[in-house]
DNA sequence: CATCTAATTAAATGGCGCATTAATATAGTC
DNA sequence: GACTATATTAATGCGCCATTTAATTAGATG
């Protein structure tokens, strides 16, 4: 785990490095992806990323190329990974299983996998929810039949065998989750700006989530 | 409500127009809305919105002076509007009422709103949500207050009085309302690519909406 | 130790698009 | 008929960016 960002060594002379810095590409990718959450992809210019990695322009393009190929990498070897992991964490489908477990291994699976990748969310929201976002179409290509089509299904063979509310769209439900889980944690520097939230920590988020999927806003389950 | 695009009128020769449009400074903050829309506020050029618009760019900085003063006239004229508007759609706290009851009038105005002002949602999702959008301050400072403080507040008191699920955070209902309202407007280019949704209309995602806030993913109502 | 190769910077190149301004043209108004 | 308001065209000048070239240093090879 690089962290992609040398801010302080400066002023290297030109020429090979003593004891080259054998996983520099892997912090040229960590630091690709920093400047990408932060000004998007389309935004970044190579500069940007050479100044967080504390190396030049003309290196970044040694090492990739260019652009196209860096983002192709970072795509590659940080963000599909990330989705793998996340479709790990998410537990085979047993039968016309209860819902409740999907929804509880989605919430708790992100909830971890976001905890050892903060980007995730933030870069969400750029480069997939927004219209003309660069991972768009990665997403639909590549990540939507791994995780939303799956869970889709799933809900929908649930609710067949009687086992989730029939006012509910299975579909949506897929969206809806999303809109409670992902959405949350790409807004969370809002809301703790919004609301004076110093005691909310992610364990909280989660209970919070889990609960309203759950009941709802119901106050018991008796009339 | 003027539409902002006159695409077929084709090169005009310098000067003062036969019968001026008297509503063109109307038509150029359409224009501007529909480009900010499409490519975001930043990376918008006044070239674009003069474009989309029918004119020149020098026309467009002679009603404007700069794209400062544009976006302040777009965000006075245009945003705050539709937020005043929701706000109006929103009923008065009635004591400790049923929580279910300003669900549903912000579920129902929401999608009113965004009936008759369908950019709403993406412009939200990429100026506000996104980290570094041009509206994200505009939005704490003159929106937070109207409404989501407001509802906060109101869910708090609901709980205190025993009318809302103990499990939630009155201030994190605000985020998942939010969340499945919408989060799910501003996504719908991409769950009606990712799934066959063409039966799913606005009045059905509602009533799945409303149906999810309600009882959550219960089967019914008995153990 | 001599050469070759790999990694790195500095500096140059060329292009592009942008906001803004200046100059000019046309039409309404008084 | 003079003045003013509304347009366009064309110029200005800036800043940034991706990419390339040349130079520099160190490791590797034999």
């Amino acid at each position: 785990m690089a962290t992609g960002t040398i801010p302080s060594r400066r002023r290297r002379r030109p020429g090979r490095p003593a004891e080259s810095d054998s996983d520099l590409r892997e912090r040229l990718l960590d630091a690709s992806l920093a400047r990408f959450v932060a000004e998007g992809i389309a935004a970044t210019s190579l500069k940007s990323i050479a100044t967080q990695a504390g190396v030049t322009p003309a290196l970044v393009h040694y090492y990739f190329g260019n652009k196209e190929q860096l983002v192709a990498a970072v795509v590659d070897e940080r963000l599909m990974a990330v989705t793998a992991e996340l479709r790990g964490l998410i537990g085979e489908d047993k039968g016309d299983g209860d819902p409740s477990a999907l929804v509880r291994d989605f919430v708790e699976g992100l909830g971890s996998v976001v905890a050892r990748h903060p980007w995730l969310p933030v870069l969400w929201a750029r480069e997939v929810l927004t219209e003309g976002g660069a991972l768009r179409e990665v997403m639909l290509a590549r990540v939507a039949p791994m995780l939303p089509q799956m869970m889709a299904a799933r809900f929908a063979r649930a609710q067949q065998a009687g086992n989730l509310n029939p006012a509910l769209d299975p579909r949506l439900l897929v969206v809806s989750l999303i809109g409670l889980t992902l959405f949350p944690l790409a807004a969370e520097a809002i809301w703790r700006r919004l609301f004076d939230a110093g005691d909310i920590d992610h364990t909280r988020l989660q209970r919070h989530t889990i609960a309203l999927l759950e009941r709802g806003l119901e106050t018991d389950h008796a009339h």
